[in-house]
DNA sequence: CACGCCTGTGAAACCCTTTTCAGGGCAACT
DNA sequence: AGTTGCCCTGAAAAGGGTTTCACAGGCGTG
């Protein structure tokens, strides 16, 4: 692996000419062009390695999210790593499973290699601690989920509006009992999409005490969806329609509705956020579509713009959603 | 940030002793304790840049997967993830999107970062050119899919006894006309899963003949998938079953059967490699398993042999997948 | 003509850790 | 007592870039 020195000596200069050729520094066109040839003929490419240790300042990022088999974040992922790619930042993917303690090994990892820059779609809304790289430097930018502990930029989705999108809609189809299940409580996304649900349905006239009724919260994964389906379906009125706050969850409650023989869309199934392949389901799937991927390329873009050195005050991105209805909400009976 | 010298005048000793504690060296066990707490006391962590420079060897490794979309990748990946995790190395990911270029710039990366060592399931069999970090010490594992321009160690599915197993499946339960789709030549698991298929036909007593009419070669994605159906469902005799290489081709082939009113059973749908939620399609869907997470495993742990230097010969490890059949090959008419 | 300023350049410092090397101290042996 | 050998330790080199600093030379100005 040839050295900057080597090239250095090819070319008659010091390596600190050819550093500056490298970097745009102010070097005459004659030597420039000595210095180019040289590396071109050695196959010379700098060691990201010692630039990063000099520089203090890697040219990758660290990218962690909870779940990288949910399809909404590898959506999001290749929206990131695409960007990232454009201006040559290498991603390190970081899967945090939920778990707030592993989140925290990753964010020390960063900071250890001295990264360049961090985006995370939080564990937690108030456990995540994102102190400590901002602290050193590191810019960070939550995305998907912001958490309450630090003051860093931040893109999502606006999942109150399209939650009460979704849940006027079922109102509007002529569902009367409409159930909403979503994640922990704790997880900014699933108190705004419980919000914006709540919000359409008080605006409908329903009664505070009802909402609550037909709320479940659970684990975001197939069989906390299933559980929670079942749950209310022993209810003694159990609900005609429901609104499942998160992608996975719409496949463990449609599990438990074929299984109770309670098949939309006489009971109304309404997702946040796309399940893969939905068009593979039968009825088609009503969904609330997020914008996954725009989310990680402007995510991307914003840290790009940190890393680059901007100091623009603080700034949250909101990305809208879209209510795509089909066939599951056809309306009951 | 402190530094490994902050901690060695803390500790009243020399930095060397402190690398000494901290990796393994012989040092007396009173210094150590001291070194010990004065680490503690200070929040000290290598910086990993420094180390990297110094030992010429970083602690993350790249893994290159053609397509972080398909859910058999992701399984992958997190397979890779967690074992890397358990020794503390990072996973780099990078999303060659099936083009060798890109795969190639990656590689590049990989080398100028001087990774560990790298995983990758090549764009390509003939094309995806490996020789560069073998070249430079990195150690490679291919993985899925394994290239021919290098020597290096391999972790793959028995693809060809899988399919053969799928489609003696598809045979035994009275299919008489079974199509294949499967993907360009050139990659190494399309090849293979054709030949366990044609392999089973022959088998069977099917002309060699018949056997290429009912074949068709798409882009591995959806709309590949689709787009060979419909050719296949044009023919005079079209076939009365399907036997889809590739697990998002067969999402593709599944529209265009419910398009054309040719719903499984009627038309067998045997699908190589899990689809999401595949439980959601109706009726059930007929796979043959792919150990996705355990192929990541794998390769994960023997990259890292390689990677603690062990200069064991070549190996190739090959996993077996599992015929599933369900609801959509429980025979014509 | 003298002075100051500006530009381009190379030497050397720097980033932080690991590793080599040489030496001191001590025990065991001749 | 004098070697020999071993263990532990710290000084210094090494890894490969970037950046600072000082300097040389050219040019413009008073």
């Amino acid at each position: 692996m040839a050295t900057i020195s080597d090239v250095a000596r090819a070319a008659g200069v010091s390596p600190a000419t050819v550093s500056r050729v490298l970097n745009g520094g102010r070097v005459t066109p004659e030597r420039a062009r000595r210095v180019r040839e040289a590396a071109a003929a050695l196959g010379f490419s700098p060691n990201r390695v010692a630039r990063s240790l000099r520089t203090r300042r890697s040219s990758a990022i660290a990218l962690l999210v909870p779940d990288i088999a949910n399809p909404f974040f590898t959506a999001l992922a290749r929206g990131v790593e695409d960007t990232a790619q454009r201006t040559g930042l290498s991603v390190v993917l970081c899967n945090t499973d939920e778990d707030v303690a592993k989140e925290r090994r990753y964010l020390q990892v960063a900071v250890a290699e001295h990264m360049a820059g961090v985006l995370v779609a939080a564990a937690s809304r108030t456990r995540t601690d994102l102190t400590e790289p901002a602290a050193r430097g590191i810019p960070v930018v939550a995305v998907d989920r912001r958490p309450r502990t630090a003051e860093v930029d931040a893109v999502t989705v606006d999942n109150r509006h399209g939650a009460q999108e979704a849940t006027a809609h079922l109102v509007a189809r002529g569902y009367r009992r409409i159930a909403c299940l979503t994640g922990p409580a704790g997880v900014s996304t699933a108190e705004d999409r419980l919000a914006g649900h709540r919000a359409a349905l008080l605006e409908a006239g329903v009664r505070e005490e009802h909402v609550r009724t037909y709320t479940r919260r659970a684990v975001p994964r197939v069989e906390g969806g299933y559980a929670a389906m079942r749950e209310l379906l022993a209810l003694d009125e159990p609900p005609d329609a429901v609104f499942a706050a998160h992608n996975l969850m719409t496949v463990g409650a449609l599990r438990a509705l074929r299984e109770a023989g309670a098949e939309p869309p006489g009971c109304g199934v309404l997702s946040f956020g796309d399940i893969p392949f939905a068009s593979l389901v039968h009825p088609s799937l009503s969904t609330v579509r997020l914008p996954a991927y725009e989310l990680g390329e402007a995510a991307a873009a914003l840290l790009q713009e940190r890393i680059a050195g901007s100091d623009m005050p603080l700034r949250t991105l909101v990305l809208r959603t879209t209510l795509e209805p089909r066939d599951s909400t056809a309306g009951p009976g």
